[in-house]
DNA sequence: CGGATTTGACCAGG
DNA sequence: CCTGGTCAAATCCG
């Protein structure tokens, strides 16, 4: 089956990126630590993409799975527990720019894993105020969604939205799935790549963090609070085919760092992550040609801790370049089009699986 | 008071 | 008709 097989190339070809990362690793200045971390998330890619071979086999004649099935299966080998199917948007049949922009948006999720009692997760607060627009209990799943727009959709016509929820299993990750990207000046990404803005804090957001529970109930908790603990994030970009429109669709190289082990070293790249994830990523879009992007992958949050990021990011240098290139003649106007087709881009990763576990 | 959240109603797609 | 997503009035919070 299709989805077989492309779950088994993004597996792969996560595992290719991480491998790359690792080769960025060698350097001096990472941690045995992340260098070792990264390992096991190579071990695992492979491992699931093998274990997936297998399954193939042996479902190689149902029609097709059902959620349920895909589902099964892939908390089997991943751990993650809510797989994203992608819904493919592509098509803008309609004619209802509401519905046709929403489709065209680019979409990816992100999970991310929080430790408990420390505030700051990155896509919580992941630099971008939010505004709550609805909560809804979800069909199968034990934690309501909660649905956020950006604070300034009126004010800037910012069309960027995501979706929060609780998985079911494990309390301590939560699927954020964001559309749309930015395009409101917000504090937090700053102009270009390289400079550091100073603006987002991550305190800033306290309220945010209610999300935490948002989806469970919501109590009100304010702690929050720097630690950088957040851990994990991995995304996954769906939608991705159909249609130019989209961004490009990256998926990051690594996609995931697990929390675990994340140490300080790491920690620096889940910085990125957060970052690139949560809140710039979706800006790539025009990363060359200046202006447009506020939001260009500028390591808003990294600057905080000071870290260089720089390393971590040359490494990819795939995505990166690639996707600074693309675009460029993006002059878009900040608000959204979306149309911009960047389909040169081509990230491998792009999948819309779920990989989840990196974790683990 | 202004802005965010809550929450049930509403709406569109399947 | 069921569901997920959004709206909007009421409510909350500072």
């Amino acid at each position: 089956m299709e989805w077989e097989q492309k779950t088994l190339i993004s597996e792969l070809t996560r595992g290719k990126e991480l491998a790359k990362q690792l080769r960025n690793q060698l350097n001096p200045s990472s941690s045995l630590e992340s260098r070792k971390f990264l390992v096991e998330k190579i071990l695992s890619s492979y491992e699931k993409a093998l274990s997936m071979l297998n399954w193939g086999a042996l479902a190689a004649d149902q029609p097709k799975p059902t959620m349920g099935m895909m589902e099964s299966l892939h908390s089997f080998a991943n751990s993650s527990p809510r797989s994203e199917v992608s819904d493919q948007d592509g098509k803008e049949e309609c004619d209802k720019n509401v519905s046709k922009k929403r489709k065209t948006q680019p979409r990816w999720t992100e999970q991310v894993k929080i430790r408990s009692g420390t505030g700051l997760e990155g896509p919580l607060d992941d630099g971008y105020s939010w505004r709550k627009y609805g909560q809804k209990d979800i069909l199968g799943a034990n934690f309501p969604r909660g649905y956020y727009r950006c604070t300034h959709r009126h004010s800037q016509g910012c069309l960027a939205t995501k979706q929060v929820q609780k998985s079911d299993e494990d309390h301590s990750v939560f699927e954020v799935t964001y559309r749309g990207r930015h395009t409101c000046n917000q504090a937090s990404p700053s102009s270009v790549v390289a400079s550091p803005s100073p603006k987002n804090n991550f305190s800033k957001q306290s309220r945010y963090h209610c999300q935490q529970q948002h989806e469970g109930k919501p109590k009100p908790s304010k702690e929050i609070v720097l630690n950088f603990g957040s851990d994990c994030l991995q995304v996954k970009t769906e939608d991705m085919g159909s249609k130019n429109d989209i961004f490009p669709s990256f998926s990051f190289p690594c996609t995931s760092f697990g929390n675990e082990n994340e140490e300080n070293n790491i920690f620096t790249e889940s910085m990125m992550e957060n970052n690139f994830l949560g809140s710039l990523s979706p800006t790539f879009i025009s990363p060359a040609t200046s202006e447009s992007n506020y939001f260009s992958m500028s390591p808003c949050h990294m600057n905080s801790f000071g870290i260089g990021y720089q390393n971590v990011q040359t490494p990819d240098s795939e995505l990166t370049t690639e996707i600074i290139s693309a675009p460029t003649s993006v002059t878009n106007s900040p608000i959204g089009d979306l149309d911009i087709s960047i389909d040169n881009v081509d990230f491998d990763t792009t999948f819309p699986f779920d990989d989840s576990e990196l974790f683990a």
